[in-house]
RNA sequence: GGCGGCGUAGCUCAGUGGUUAGAGCAGAGGAAUCAUAAUCCUCGUGUCCGGGGUUCGAAUCCCUGCGCCGCUACCA
């Protein structure tokens, strides 16, 4: 698989102001920096677009629940929200509000055009219903046939609603699949979604007459958009769709992150929509899968959120963020703790990475004076280092085409691993007690510089202060597209000093 | 219930017909000294969940039993 150059589009779900960003959030959208930061890195034209999503009954009812306006709500969320996503560098291009106007114009303008398609149809939506809560409630989140809020006993109740006639895109849908079964991964995901809809689909409940903060409908003022076209809306209202140039310059998105909660939504629902619009669907739909805190599911009920706040001041942004994308596969789901956390940090980040940094650079001031010699004729040992770090380079870029964070990092620290035993068999030491070995002394202090410098390419997307320290010491600048010409062997110019720092990444005493 | 997936070293997993089944981590021993006591090397007689079958040959395909998990639509 080869990664499109020219623009790349990845977007994150929007997070509902509901509830504070917690690790879950920070997951999903350090993974699209990533992609982000590391297409920009190859040269794209980059859009990474996060985002809240704000309306509804939850929102309204919180907001009153603590005197304040629902608007005052989601605004006390969205800063909060900002300030960890500039704490975790998250370099979004945008940030879409489902409340702004750039927003709800464009979801009225959709509705507008489904219905101007014959899309809509106005009907009865059916469902237990909440007396006490003045909601509906899906029937699994019944509890004995009882609101799990409240406890009143649930009714069936019925109101006005249009829907939105889904089930006429089954077939376009099942057709799309068929020729992209990559559209939804991991395959496991594209499984699920396969067999729901070849099962058949039903129309959708998609505007509500008793909601009062969401977005009404223009043609009827009385029905207001229900959560699904308001909030998938956002992917393309953020580039001003229809004739934003953002929109013309971007959509459709070439990657789009989800939680596997809301696959269905995405996998389905948003494709749908598109084809009802007529518009191109993205590319591929990730659905990556949960953490948990420890062994146990993180809920409120115990309140065992992991805060990424918290473990980043503990154990820093770089490591937070090389831990999540490193300790378990994309796709699945992986547990959370602070051992673990200890162990990467301690393992991959001091002793394999940190540590060669560190060894290589006194080698340098010990053996060479403080700056990198010229290389000498390399030997197979040197040339197959060399040989490695661009398969690595290679191995990486199809890696991260397929959204695979931990086998892209596990490629890096092979290299790791081999220019670490590259260390031990050449053995700069004893080279160096002898002036007849000069040659291979340079060529082996030369080799292994051009690794990290490389090494810190390849890790920029995923640890950026940490990759610009590594560079620093290197007295190298920070990272600068494009990446497939900067990862070539040999770019380092010899003669260069080095600046030995502090080591990079100090061991954690557990 | 239906559909799908999984069950391989202490742990997390890779391996989908073919020589003595692998990696990382954890554990034991050793080498070396450039280094953040970092690194490197060596060490696994594992019922490849059980049973049956196909095949010259199966962890790998088929059937079956057991166990675990996901999805089963209006929960961002």
């Amino acid at each position: 698989m080869s990664l499109p150059a020219a623009s790349f589009y990845v977007t994150t779900p929007i997070y509902y102001v509901n509830d504070f960003p917690h690790i879950g959030h920070s997951y999903t959208t350090i993974a699209a920096d990533v992609l982000a930061r590391y297409h920009r890195l190859r040269g794209a034209d980059v859009h990474f677009l996060t985002g809240t999503d704000e309306h509804g009954v939850k929102i309204y009812r919180a907001a009153q629940a603590s005197g304040e306006t629902p608007i005052q709500l989601a605004d006390r969320v969205v800063e909060r929200s900002k300030l960890l996503w500039q704490r975790l560098e998250i370099t979004n291009d945008d940030f879409i509000r489902t409340t702004q106007q750039r927003h709800q114009r464009v979801v009225q303008l959709v509705f507008q055009k489904l219905h101007a398609a014959g899309a809509l149809w106005l009907g009865d939506y059916s469902g237990w219903y909440c007396a006490s809560c003045e909601k509906f409630l899906a029937e699994n989140d019944l509890t004995e046939g009882c609101c799990p809020d409240c406890g009143t006993k649930a009714e069936m109740a019925a109101e006005k609603t249009y829907f939105f006639k889904m089930s006429a895109y089954r077939e376009r849908l099942l057709k799309f699949l068929d020729e992209n079964p990559g559209f939804v991964r991991p395959q496991a995901r594209f499984n699920e979604v396969y067999s729901r809809v070849k099962d058949g689909l039903n129309d959708l409940s998609a505007t509500r007459t008793s909601l009062e903060w969401a977005v009404p409908l223009p043609f009827d003022p009385a029905h207001r958009a229900y959560v699904w076209i308001d909030a998938l809306t956002n992917y393309i209202s953020a580039l001003g769709y229809p004739d934003g140039e953002l929109y013309r310059k971007y959509w459709p998105a070439d990657v789009q992150l989800i939680g596997k909660d809301i696959l269905w939504f995405h996998a389905v629902i948003w494709p749908c929509l598109l084809m009802a619009l007529d518009l191109p669907l993205p590319r591929t739909l990730f659905a990556h899968g949960w953490w948990t805190n420890r062994g146990e599911k993180m809920s409120k009920s115990k309140a065992n959120f992991v805060d990424p706040v918290a473990v980043t001041e503990k154990y820093g942004v770089d490591a937070y963020r090389y831990f999540l994308l490193r300790e378990m596969p994309f796709g699945q789901d992986g547990d959370f703790s602070e051992t673990a956390l200890v162990r990467r940090v301690n393992n991959d980040l001091a002793n394999d990475l940190g540590n060669l940094l560190h060894r290589t650079l006194t080698m340098i001031e010990k053996y060479s004076g403080g700056a990198v010699p010229a290389p000498a004729e390399a030997d197979a040992s040197a040339q197959a280092l060399r040989a490695l770090a661009a398969e690595t380079v290679a191995e990486v870029d199809s890696q991260i085409a397929d959204v695979q964070f931990s086998r892209a990092l596990e490629a890096v620290w092979h290299l790791v691993g081999v220019a670490n035993r590259y260390v031990e068999t050449s053995k700069p030491w004893v080279l160096a007690s002898a002036e007849t070995r000069r040659a291979e002394l340079d060529t082996v202090l030369y080799s292994l510089t051009e690794v990290l410098r490389i090494v810190s390419l390849l890790l920029y997307p995923f640890m950026p202060t940490k990759a610009a320290a590594m560079r620093s010491q290197l007295s190298l600048g920070p990272p600068e597209p494009p990446l497939d010409e900067r990862a070539q062997w040999g770019r380092f110019k010899p003669g260069t000093s080095i600046a030995k720092g502090k080591p990079l990444f100090p061991k954690i005493e557990e």
